[in-house]
RNA sequence: GCCGCUGUGGCGGAAUUGGCAGACGCGCUGGACUCAAAAUCCAGUGGUGGUAACACCGUGUGGGUUCGACUCCCACCGGCGGCACCA
């Protein structure tokens, strides 16, 4: 008889609620241990398959990890600020507060189900206000220390976005189009709020190298960074006896070849420059520009385009006369917003300098500039002092030199922007500043913190579409008047859903502290996050922000360690059954409920560990499920006989048949579960049960100890045969993880592989300690061995005791 | 275009430091049980040839290193992900 997954799955879920069986101790003389899950946004979807895969594997070790004798801090929480809810509420009239709870209490229902043994009294919720009260109290320490500030910017303006327009982080713009519905971005000046990541652009770039994280993250957020050094170089501008234009480059060396400058076009020096037959030419393109969307600027428009401005720059190293251009591939946002076109060593400025017909002038031996540009190193030529001298070189004397006549300097520029972080939404964090008629600004007190969302009615929610963020209709909330009479406008803009998801992995470590973000010492204790599971597409939003606020909080000295998550593992995407990303349209989403329903939660988590490796994508499949329940059947019934009793095969006589296979067993899952490698610990497991079938008498000791290793993996069905097995009112929990005897891997006798030229053409029995010259010459022996050496000169002979013989003969 | 990952049976995937390729599961085939079916248990299952022993071929393609290569090196092809005028 199969066991009733139904019935033994609430038992135990119940059992591990009333007795709080997960616990984690503030205080422990244990080792801790600290597993993270990437909280999830509760969308009215509910689960998805995915959202499990992570959040088994984390579960796994962390009953893996009690075992051990650790004390384990495995909490869940969620992350509940974010559009769609606010967009429902839109549309349907609902509060999104109700509407988010209803969808937290879906999730969190769908989420036990499952079994993962979290410590539920550590539960946190980025939109309850005494979580966000310590989200607008970090902000407020940015503000004072000059990393929050408002200034007016080119910002990532989706005017199309639904619920009316939006601005959106650089982070949140993927080829030009938002991150989240796929919708155009223009660059307009805006004033908005922006906090200083730029600051810590080296530490979060160097900082990477220490990190246990998957190198394809890693190097995602180098990129994201991108440093680059190089030098800033200063040049005249004629007849303009007070301007200057300030460039940047990588490559200072080729100032002799500079052919003429680029501005971009947003560049503030250009309304002074430009001279009044070109003034026409100037804004037009200017006008053309501004009308374009990112995507336009970049994708679809490869062709270089331009203006002059009438105006010419004096090379300081030669004082040539050069051109001043105004050109969109050059990024006001970038270095200083301009650049020296160097067109035989830069294949933008190549095709530019093509287009327009300025000159190439070659200063580095190798390439034909006629042809493109020459990137490559080689010796420098007409560049006087530089001639004759490398890449290296010559940027190092070039920087000397401009140093030396104060025209430039070493400079160090990254790709990294400021983290736009004001969104004109209602369903976020308050930004917690007041705007006072005098033209002051000054935060919301520490202690009036957390400063609450004002209820509001659906029409008020919808966001004016202008920019003005909704707000601005809450009037009773939106004004205040201080102590001397003067009145003043809260800041209606909110945080972005990046904010709370910043700092939670500090929150669970002290869920309910009212002083403070964290006690000091429960963070002394629990730092560092030991693994962190999650999806790769929070590459650069959240683990990079995350990372940021961390090491801001770390230099308050409010955090003990300067990085949050040591470890890092991304699981991979599952597919459906056609190999295709799941979606409703291709109909191919699966529905976890359903598998829980009909096979239990132990087969899905079995399921989903023995698809494959964690971190690789891979396709679901139906009978896969069904093989998975298949197999908890057959380790029950190994066990359990039809009445529900234990079988007499299983023994306290133990007539030595399963030591081996046991003891190789505990090696190989303690050594896969300390990997991650989950699938090829079931594979074991399999193997194990497979020999079990084979022998008359189950000794009781081993049968405890698989039942210990298959915990993590299913616990309710674990937790039932352990308590069947005679251990009444006892969780497997805690229970000791087995241990293996070496001795018992051990055989007398191997198996020797003969091969001749490497090819294997037989095999015996030998004894373990069999040397060299016996294992040779039981190789020679060998029938099969012989119709390949008989008559052949024996030019070699490679033997390896324990393992192998392999005779090369000609 | 640049960077990272990846390519193994019909399918998902295994394979310490280079040392028996295909563990385990799915699917399929056969057998046992059954009046029969399902379920279960047992066995087989990379391809070609052979009754068999065994032989030859086989880890994306082409070369190389080695006694020996899925594993290391070079070149190329396909798939996935990221970045993409960042000077």
């Amino acid at each position: 008889m199969d066991f009733n997954h139904q019935q033994i799955e609430k038992k135990w879920q119940e059992y591990w609620d009333q007795h709080k069986t997960f616990q984690a101790q503030d205080k422990s003389d244990k080792p801790k241990y600290y597993a993270l899950d990437m909280f999830p946004y509760p969308s009215g979807q509910g689960l998805h398959v995915g959202h499990p895969e992570g959040y088994t594997a984390t579960d796994i070790v962390s009953r893996y990890k009690r075992a051990q004798g650790f004390n384990v801090l495995h909490p869940m929480g969620w992350d509940a600020f974010g559009l769609p809810a606010e967009q429902y509420a839109i549309k349907t009239g609902n509060n999104p507060a109700t509407f988010t709870n209803e969808n937290i209490q879906v999730f969190k229902k769908q989420i036990k189900s499952l079994g993962f043994s979290y410590d539920w009294s550590r539960e946190i919720n980025t939109t309850d206000s005494n979580y966000y009260k310590w989200t607008q109290w970090i902000f407020e320490k940015l503000y004072e220390k000059g990393l929050a500030y408002e200034d007016e910017i080119m910002v990532n303006w989706a005017p199309d976005f639904p619920g009316g327009g939006i601005v959106v982080a650089n982070e949140e713009v993927i080829d030009g189009k938002t991150e989240r519905g796929g919708y155009p971005v223009y660059r307009v000046p805006m004033r908005q709020w922006v906090l200083k990541i730029t600051a810590y652009a080296d530490r979060l770039l160097d900082d990477l190298d220490d990190l246990d994280w998957p190198d394809a993250i890693k190097e995602q957020q180098r990129n994201w960074i991108g440093r680059s050094i190089g030098a800033a170089v200063v040049f005249d501008v004629q007849d303009h006896a007070n301007q200057t234009v300030e460039v940047f480059s990588t490559r200072p060396d080729t100032l002799f070849g500079a052919s003429y400058l680029v501005l971009a076009p947003e560049h503030e020096l250009v309304d002074h420059i430009v001279t009044a037959d070109q003034k026409a030419v100037v804004e037009a393109y200017r006008e053309k520009i501004a009308a374009k969307s990112d995507l336009e600027r970049t994708d679809l428009n490869k062709e270089k385009s331009g203006a002059f401005t009438g105006a010419y720059a004096i090379n300081p190293v030669n004082g040539d006369k050069l051109p001043i251009w105004i050109a969109d591939y050059v990024l006001a946002s970038y270095g200083t917003g301009a650049v020296m076109g160097v067109p035989a060593h830069d294949q933008r400025d190549w095709d530019f300098a093509t287009k327009f017909d300025l000159p190439i002038v070659p200063v580095i031996e190798g390439g034909d500039v006629t042809q493109e540009a020459y990137t490559g190193d080689g010796l420098h030529i007409n560049s006087d002092f530089l001639n004759g001298q490398e890449k290296q070189a010559a940027i190092d004397t070039i920087i000397d030199w401009l140093t030396e006549h104060k025209a430039g300097t070493k400079r160090v520029n990254y790709r990294l922007r400021d983290w736009i972080f004001s969104r004109q939404r209602y369903w976020g964090e308050p930004i917690p500043v007041i705007h006072w008629e005098d033209g002051t600004q000054s935060l919301v007190p520490e202690d009036e913190l957390p400063l609450r969302l004002p209820e509001m009615k659906q029409e008020q929610m919808k966001p004016s579409g202008t920019g003005e963020s909704p707000l601005a209709n809450a009037t009773d909330w939106l004004n205040v008047t201080r102590a001397d009479g003067v009145k003043g406008r809260r800041e209606t803009n909110t945080m972005p859903q990046w904010a709370g998801s910043s700092w939670y992995y500090l929150r669970y470590i002290d869920p309910k502290n009212r002083q403070m973000l964290a006690d000091p010492e429960k963070l002394a204790y629990w730092s560092n996050i030991d693994l962190y599971v999650g999806g790769a597409e929070h590459a650069v939003l959240h683990l990079l922000y995350a990372r940021f606020w961390n090491k801001f909080l770390y230099d308050l000295g409010v955090v003990p360690d300067k990085e949050p998550f040591h470890k890092l593992v991304n699981q991979g995407m599952i597919l459906g059954e056609n190999h295709e990303k799941m979606s409703k349209s291709k109909g191919n989403v699966v529905n976890p409920d359903e598998i829980v329903a009909e096979y239990g939660a132990d087969t899905l988590r079995i399921y989903e560990m023995f698809m494959g490796p964690l971190t690789q994508s891979k396709p679901w499949s139906d009978e896969g499920v069904t093989g998975s329940r298949r197999w908890l059947d057959r380790v029950w019934r190994l066990l359990i006989d039809d009445e529900g009793r234990v079988r007499d095969h299983v023994t306290t006589y133990n007539d030595g048949k399963l030591d081996k296979i046991y003891n190789m067993t505990v090696k190989k899952v303690t050594e896969d579960l300390e990997n991650l490698r989950f699938n090829t610990a079931i594979s074991q497991l399999m193997v194990f049960i497979n020999e079990a079938y084979k022998v008359d008498g189950l000794p009781i000791q081993y049968m405890n100890g698989f039942v210990q290793m298959l915990a993590p993996f299913a616990p309710h069905l674990a937790e039932e045969l352990w308590q069947r097995l005679g251990h009444e009112n006892q969780s497997i929990s805690y229970v000791d993880w087995p241990q293996y005897n070496p001795e018992a891997l051990v055989d007398d006798t191997i198996e020797i592989i003969f091969q001749v030229n490497g090819k294997v053409r037989g095999k015996a029995s030998m004894d373990r300690n069999a040397d060299r010259d016996a294992m040779i010459a039981a190789a020679q022996a060998d029938d099969n061995v012989q119709n390949f050496i008989a008559g052949k000169e024996m030019v070699k002979v490679i033997a390896v005791p324990g393992r192998f013989v392999n005779m090369v003969v000609k």
